[in-house]
RNA sequence: GGGCCCGUAGCUCAGUUGGAUAGAGCGUCUGGCUUCGAACCAGCAGGUCGGGGGUUCGAGUCCCUCCGGGCCCGCCA
């Protein structure tokens, strides 16, 4: 509701400058440092006084007295040295909120494609890939809540090195034939084995280089899709990939589809997108030099400034001199594709259905009876990838402009983040070694090839068994299954809320310490102001009571009761999720989300410990006091629950 | 050598896109449970916003420069 007056306000005094002064520049509303100014300030007689060569402050005063009457606005007051201060009709404001139907938002025209998680199939999730599939997550809800609609996709390299490497330790390290390994993914956490086997393998590289040729002999069998290897490594990445499913669903964390890369190749997605590259030349191909035999893409496409002239070394290689393709040019003809630029489609088998009966399917090379819904068509693509590639997403960007797509390769945002690293204590703590120079850094980076990390599934559980000990010795009369249920919603909320408490471009160190806690800002903490919103309605029941009549609370009422302060700043701060929505989404910052969040339980717990409602005797205050405490539980357990994807338990 | 990011309280981080007296959490210290359950609340202490220039009515925020730290720049992904 704030940010729909916020709106009015706006045009209001658009109009009167426009017509009063000539100026159209556009109007800022700010509000002010101090609640106790108002509810909204303008500085807009700071950008007047230049043209009217006055004072600032006269110029607000002016403005004070001339602007026509504001529905819902009590007063405007020039302040400072030439602020425009709002203060808004409490008593109507309320009225506004205790009314408002849940208005059904309009869809807003065109698809959102979100990409994210894109876990290599090799090996167990880990700590950064829990920061990617989170962030992304949060900004499909957000999006959602917005209105818009979006397609969550989950993009799977199972053709790369990173399987390779896998199946090599499998093959030649381990001898195992496809019913061995078959024998292995039947048993819990694979995916544990092949963080393992990876590790191995790497480290088996680099005492052996000859073993190399394994690897490449390994690709080469995966491209042609042929032979026990090549069966290998589908089996290890379709199991590695259910793992991952499975670790994400822990978080309420679910796909529409999964495109492959090995769809990519055999449904001739990169032959037609090598096509378009070669006619309007945005690639071209390379007679000598350390690149001879490549076709490469110029570096002046993908970087502002380009000092040399030709620049044939610091063009980046599209298509390899032995006429394989890199990752990033199946990168591009990706693209295309959700855009629908690239005239292909897959074909889609059902992967699995959620508990909630929602369907993700899996991109294949042979179409299947099901009918499957339209993906792919965006008219806007978010890929949620760390910082490190950003790199590889400009040449992306660059290979659409190059192909004229000006307008997709605008609309194609790279959705970065920082990478997670480790704080040397939690090191210390996982018996991780260091070196005395690691051990005076403030992070260590995680590596999967050495096995450096903390597994998500490990942090998972270890997060539930600390919130299963706090809610056993709270509530111990309740039913062993029920405590587990509330403890493992308390350590998702925990660790969604710490994934997401860091703006997208710091540098996670995680600590473990400080991950588990439930205390100050952190999931546990807003989950907790729900619920104690929550209790507050169930004792209502249980004393065999139910809630009050709410039209009583006439706009003369609320006014009244809401000339306390304390009560006005909760209900305000309540009313702003529209706000904290759209400057979330306009900053591309699930971080202002969270804070939203945790700023509004603040509030809540002051409130609740300030004001016993249920023993109020006034009749008319008590009526609002619940009618404010049903408003704050409505507002916080949506931004929680739908849009943060948070869970709020029935008890802590 | 080129590109990107960071530097704000003892520690970890915010800072509404240039606005009023720079804010949270943790930690330290002090106080508050008669159950709408304290995973909470209240209070104290803590700052030359890395340094130096500049832009203007006004800079933590924009520009230049220097210092310190991180990440990228492969015919890996």
């Amino acid at each position: 509701m704030f940010h729909l007056i916020e709106q009015k306000l706006r045009q209001h005094f658009a109009a009167f400058l426009s017509s009063a002064y000539s100026n159209d520049a556009a109007i800022v509303v700010e509000q002010p440092k101090q609640s106790s100014f108002g509810e909204f300030a303008l500085p807009v007689a700071f950008s007047l006084a230049r043209q009217l060569r006055k004072a600032p402050r006269a110029i607000a005063e002016e403005l004070a007295s001339k602007i026509p009457a504001i529905e819902g606005v009590a007063a405007l007051e020039a302040a400072g040295n030439g602020y425009l201060n709002v203060r808004l009709d409490r008593g109507h404001y309320a009225s506004l909120l205790l009314h408002a139907a849940a208005s059904s938002q309009a869809q807003a025209p065109g698809k959102v494609i979100v990409e994210h998680t894109n876990i290599n199939p090799n090996k167990a999730a880990h700590i950064g890939h829990l920061r990617n599939s989170v962030l992304g997550d949060t900004f499909v809800r957000m999006l959602r809540a917005s209105g818009r609609q979006v397609e969550v996709q989950n993009y799977i390299d199972n053709t790369g090195v990173q399987v390779a490497d896998v199946v090599v330790g499998f093959h030649y390290l381990e001898k195992k034939s496809p019913a061995d390994v078959a024998a292995l993914i039947s048993q819990p956490r694979f995916d544990y084995y092949c963080w393992d086997l990876y590790a191995r393998t790497s480290q088996y590289y680099g005492s052996h280089p000859e073993a190399v040729q394994w690897r490449r002999d390994t690709l080469h069998s995966i491209e042609h899709g042929e032979g026990e290897i090549a069966e290998l490594a589908h089996m290890v990445a379709d199991a590695i990939v259910e793992c991952h499913l499975n670790t994400m669903l822990r978080l309420g964390i679910v796909y529409d589809v999964l495109p492959r890369e090995s769809e990519i190749l055999h449904l001739k997605f990169w032959a037609k997108a090598f096509d378009q590259l070669k006619e309007r030349q945005a690639i071209y191909f390379v007679e000598d030099g350390k690149n001879k035999g490549c076709w490469v893409m110029a570096a002046a496409h993908f970087r502002d400034a380009v000092t040399g002239d030709e620049g044939d070394d610091d063009a980046k290689v599209i298509v390899r001199s032995n006429g394989t393709v890199t990752y990033v040019g199946k990168d591009i003809a990706y693209q295309m594709w959700k855009f629908g630029l690239l005239g292909l489609d897959f074909h889609y088998k059902p992967l699995r259905a959620y508990p909630n009966g929602h369907q993700a399917w899996v991109a294949t090379d042979e179409a299947c009876d099901l009918p499957a819904p339209a993906f792919g068509r965006g008219s806007e693509v978010y890929n949620v990838i760390d910082s490190r590639q950003s790199y590889l997403q400009d040449v992306v960007v660059a290979g659409l402009r190059a192909l004229n797509y000006e307008q997709q390769a605008d609309r194609s945002i790279h959705f970065s983040y920082e990478m997670v690293a480790l704080s040397p204590r939690t090191c210390v703590e996982l018996g991780i070694p260091l070196s005395e120079e690691d051990k005076k850094r403030p992070y260590v980076e995680v590596s999967g090839r050495k096995g450096l990390g903390v597994k998500a599934d490990d942090l998972i559980d270890k997060l539930i068994e600390k919130a299963k000990a706090e809610v056993d010795s709270r509530h111990p009369g309740k039913a062993e299954d029920e405590r587990t249920r509330v403890a493992t919603q308390i350590a998702i909320g925990s660790l969604r809320y710490f994934l997401l408490k860091f703006t997208r471009n710091t540098v996670i160190a995680f600590d473990l310490q400080e991950a588990l806690s439930f205390e100050g800002e952190t999931g546990p903490y807003v989950q907790y102001a729900a619920v104690r919103a929550r209790n507050i309605l169930r004792k209502l029941a249980e004393r065999g009571e139910t809630l009050p009549d709410f039209s009583t609370l006439t706009p003369e009422v609320l006014r009244r009761q809401l000339a306390a302060e304390d009560f006005w700043q909760l209900l305000l701060a309540a009313s702003k999720s529209g706000a904290a929505l759209d400057s979330a989404l306009s900053a591309g910052e699930p971080s202002h989300m969270a804070r939203y969040a945790f700023q509004l339980a603040q509030a809540f717990n002051a409130f609740y410990h300030d004001y016993p409602i249920l023993a109020e005797e006034n009749p008319e205050k008590r009526t609002f006091l619940l009618w404010l405490a049903v408003y704050f539980k409505e507002q916080l357990d949506h931004t929680l629950e739908h849009t943060l994807g948070i869970p709020v338990p029935d008890y802590m």
